[in-house]
RNA sequence: GGGAGUUUAGCUCAGCUGGUUCAGAGCACCUGCCUUACAAGCAGGGGGUCACUGGUUCGAACCCAGUAACUCCCA
């Protein structure tokens, strides 16, 4: 059978991602071996897979099915987010598209447009996770708005709420106005922008002096209730206690003093605006201000704002200034340049707003999340992130979690006519509960029309994909979970709120180790977005390179934690070692045909053995880099075992002369090494490893390289290890003089070696057959007329050639001569100095008098050399 | 404004407890090869003031202090 010389991927990733399937090699029912769990961050359910996604589900994969072949009963459970902003935004603009508003629409109906859109996009991208070879259990595929899933989220309120952790509060928020709702922190971008610092002049009550004011923000004069001033400030220490005008206004308010107020700011003088600030809001409750609400909550100012009614926001700062300059209350108007909020979502400029919102108390709650993270209960790669998560939580503030939308989870509290709520899981119960708390009262009830924050129901996650709030069986078996695979930016709004969620609900973390990964930019380092259109589309990448390429590719260098600049030259260098492997195959492959009962030849017995030690040695370095999340480092050391180690040398030992056989031990000798490399391959390239297992030895129905067994490191004997670095350089060594003397590989040569201690006569073999040596000789006394090199002490010759140049041949053993020399004396100088003799450790000093002993040893050879040829 | 981090080859990064032949890898680059597994390959090679300035030490890329530049997070 003819095999092509170019590894083909389409194919094999059809065939066996079908067959994983088919046999349901990912599927996880508890049973008595250690559970291995990871729970995927739930894409939105609309969304579609981008590069970000790649590299954290290629980073899930690779552990997922390291540990099912370790034995673990490996159970990663994929789902999605309802993601109520984003999703909401995408079906207010299609339904705008087709000439349908919102605000036309009820509740019901446009949940069932809503519905409909996640049912039509839903999922698609968990397809595609398919397509980069995910091994998760898609038998426990969740959606955060699951019937079950949902109740537990409202479940979860109402406990809450019964043990005062949840209160309704008016508080200072971010508001979106154009998507009419709040958001929380975390939703809001703070940007550098080119703005105006207006100075205002505040005529002081009853007297013809006046104060000036600077604010970037002019219209919010219509909401001023005070002015401030730093007690300390000696210019207006005369003012404390007295009124002013705001100007156009011309409303009365307080001169008050507060250390809050910057006397290097603008004039020193602050504007206090309650309605429409957060410190403001914060001075007018310590100094009981007026609130004056000026603004609607679509970005208009408000009756409440007395002038400029139902206009916007923005043209209102213009045409104030105008007023004001008209007016003579505008003194200057400068250039500034300051931060300002933008939603997330929305991308509009956001207005702190006063409202009512539904708020959760974090201050106890997150105690135990904090803790059991810094004394690394919980661990963070890389550890640094342990700090900034220390910053935050020390420094928590309440969590807003109503949101004014629809889709999601609808809040579970209800009002009476009269302003009272009661929380309840239905109508019915809230009507009881109406009853018993209100008996008097007669009217309805109302729901609350908003929403929860979708991180309220994310937050659940770790428990609720295992029914974990009504169940025990399977919660019990998979919690904590083992890893979870996420962004450093949702360390916040998800990772700690988890962590919260787990001890409050589990009295137990999460999850055991946190690996957070990089940001994927462009090779100029601009993050990968779509309206730079400089993200590669992941599915035209697998198709291109193939899905192991590309996996190779996303980790080839992205250590934890570091933003990762991708370049397709990655999934290059991805799809060139998958044909590599693949060509090793074909090689290997040719030899099953062709064996021979014979002994093995010698080079062949000393590949064998060193490829053992040296598969040990690598085996225990990849257990290493595993269990400290070097992803990429375990990925080059199995990517340098493969092409250096498996192919370069023990391939090319191994390999019979031409038109010969392989004995079959040999062979079945390097089947098993190669097995072995495969299944080292897998988790990072499953398609193209199963592929070759399946083929490289004969397979029953079932069988799977996916349940293979991780293989075990032995110690590696040293001794293999060690003489064949020596065998590399002797021929490197002659490749070497072949090079510099232009002496054609398909040229035989006569290798002479002198005889001598610990020879490396096991090796003469393999040195011939690489080095294309048609004899070596062993000689007592060193040979005339010979080119020459040395291995760790060791003299090897090779006669000359008729293209022999003494010339070039004096000059090379000179510059060798010289650097020695050299070497030689920077130790001695170390060597001689009284103070490093008596304090550097025993080790220290033998190491650097062997290295004076090798150099005087080596030099001696170069100088009786270059003496022979000089004759 | 507050906090954290980074700076080592052209690029991306290792360098773990200060000491393993004057600092390593991969890619890129240069030279020579279509050698019967692979040109998506083979063989060989060049390339570094370890950001800068001081200090500690027998010894510093590594520890300390300062300076500069950049990045991220938070307000």
């Amino acid at each position: 059978m003819e095999i092509p010389s170019k590894y083909e991927p389409q194919s094999a990733e059809a065939k066996w991602y079908a067959y994983w399937l088919e046999k349901g090699f990912f599927n996880s029912v508890p049973d008595d071996r250690p559970a291995y769990t990871i729970v995927i961050p739930p894409p939105n359910v609309t969304g579609v897979l981008h590069m970000g996604h790649m590299l954290n589900n290629t980073i899930q994969d690779v552990l997922i099915r390291r540990a099912r072949m370790r034995g673990y009963n490996a159970c990663w459970v994929p789902g999605t987010d309802h993601a109520s902003i984003a999703t909401e935004a995408k079906v207010v603009q299609k339904l705008r598209a087709e000439g349908v508003k919102k605000s036309d629409l009820s509740r019901e109906a446009f949940l069932e447009h809503a519905w409909e859109w996640t049912h039509k996009h839903g999922g698609i991208i968990l397809e595609q996770l398919k397509k980069l070879g995910a091994s998760c259990d898609w038998n426990r595929t969740r959606f955060t708005m699951d019937e079950k899933y949902y109740e537990a989220v409202i479940d979860t309120f109402i406990d809450l709420y019964n043990k005062g952790k949840i209160y309704r509060g008016e508080r200072m928020i971010n508001w979106d106005p154009a998507a009419k709702t709040a958001l929380s922190d975390e939703e809001v971008i703070y940007k550098d922008v080119q703005s105006h610092l207006y100075h205002l002049k505040y005529q002081v009550v009853g007297s013809d002096a006046f104060i000036v004011v600077a604010t970037t923000r002019p219209e919010t004069i219509l909401g001023d209730t005070a002015v401030c001033v730093n007690p300390k400030d000696e210019r207006y220490k005369h003012l404390h206690g007295k009124k002013v005008m705001v100007p156009l206004v011309n409303r009365e308010v307080m001169i008050i003093a507060d250390d809050y107020v910057d006397m290097e700011f603008g004039t020193g003088c602050l504007k206090v605006t309650p309605a429409h600030d957060m410190n403001d809001f914060m001075l007018g409750q310590k100094y009981q201000l007026e609130i004056i609400n000026m603004m609607n909550d679509d970005g208009t100012i408000s009756e409440a704002g007395g002038m400029y009614i139902g206009q916007d926001r923005f043209a209102v700062r213009k045409q104030i200034a105008l007023d004001l300059d008209a007016a003579g209350l505008l003194i200057k108007q400068e250039a500034y340049s300051n931060k300002v909020g933008y939603s997330e979502r929305t991308d509009v400029v956001i207005e702190p707003r006063l409202s009512m919102q539904w708020f959760v108390d974090m201050k106890d709650l997150s105690k135990p999340a904090l803790d059991n993270v810094m004394n690394d209960n919980i661990k963070f790669f890389p550890p640094k992130f342990k700090n900034s998560y220390k910053h935050w939580m020390e420094n928590i503030k309440d969590w807003c979690i109503s949101r004014q939308l629809w889709w999601g989870h609808q809040i579970p509290a209800y009002y009476t006519e009269d302003g009272h709520w009661i929380v309840a899981k239905s109508l019915e119960e809230a009507q009881e509960k109406c009853k018993s708390q209100y008996p008097d009262y007669t009217g309805g009830l109302k729901q609350d029309e908003d929403v929860l924050d979708t991180w309220f129901s994310s937050w659940l996650w770790p428990i609720a994909v295992f029914d974990g709030f009504y169940r025990e069986d399977e919660v019990s078996y998979y919690y904590p979970t083992a890893d979870l695979v996420t962004a450093p930016e949702i360390m916040f709004f998800w990772v700690a709120r988890m962590i919260i969620a787990g001890y409050e609900y589990r009295g137990e973390l999460p999850f055991k180790n946190v690996y957070y990964t990089g940001i994927v930019r462009d090779k100029q380092g601009r993050k990968m977005s779509k309206s730079l259109g400089n993200s590669p589309d992941p599915l035209v990448l697998i198709d291109q390179y193939g899905a192991d390429g590309v996996r190779v590719g996303m980790l080839l260098s992205s250590p934890a934690g570091n933003d990762l600049l991708f370049d397709e030259g990655l999934c290059e260098q991805g799809r060139n070692f998958a044909n590599k492997i693949w060509n090793a195959f074909r090689l290997v492959n040719g030899w099953g045909e062709n064996t021979e009962k014979a002994k093995p030849r010698g080079s062949a017995l000393v590949a064998v053995q060193w490829m053992n030690a040296r598969l040990n040695q690598v085996i225990d370095q990849l257990n290493d880099d595993y269990d400290k999340f070097r992803m990429n480092e375990a990925l080059m050391n199995t990517y340098k075992l493969v092409w250096d180690d498996f192919c370069a040398w023990y391939l090319e030992m191994v390999k019979p002369p031409y038109g010969e056989k392989l004995d079959e031990e040999t062979y079945a000798a390097t089947i098993e090494i190669f097995e072995k490399i495969l299944t080292l391959l897998h988790p990072f390239m499953p398609f193209l490893s199963e592929e070759i297992w399946q083929t490289i030895r004969v397979r029953q129905e079932g069988e799977s390289l996916c349940l293979a067994q991780w293989p075990v490191a032995i110690p590696a004997d040293e001794n293999w290890l060690n003489g064949f670095e020596a065998f590399t350089e002797s021929v490197i060594g002659i490749r070497n003089i072949r090079k510099d003397n232009a002496i054609a590989n398909k040229e035989k040569l006569v290798l002479k070696v002198l005889k001598q201690d610990g020879d490396l006569s096991v090796y003469h073999t393999a040195i011939e057959h690489l080095g294309n040596i048609e004899a070596t000789e062993m000689c007592d006394e060193k040979p005339a007329a010979c080119y020459s090199f040395i291995v760790k002490g060791r003299e090897f010759f090779i006669p000359f050639t008729e293209k022999f140049d003494v010339t070039a041949e004096l000059k090379k053993l000179g510059d060798d001569l010289a650097y020695t020399e050299d070497f030689l004396q920077k130790v001695r100088v170390k060597l001689t100095n009284e103070r490093f003799v008596s304090n550097a450790p025993q080790q220290v000093l033998d190491l650097e008098r062997k290295k004076e002993e090798d150099a005087m040893h080596k030099i001696e050879l170069l100088k009786t050399q270059i003496a022979a040829l000089a004759k």
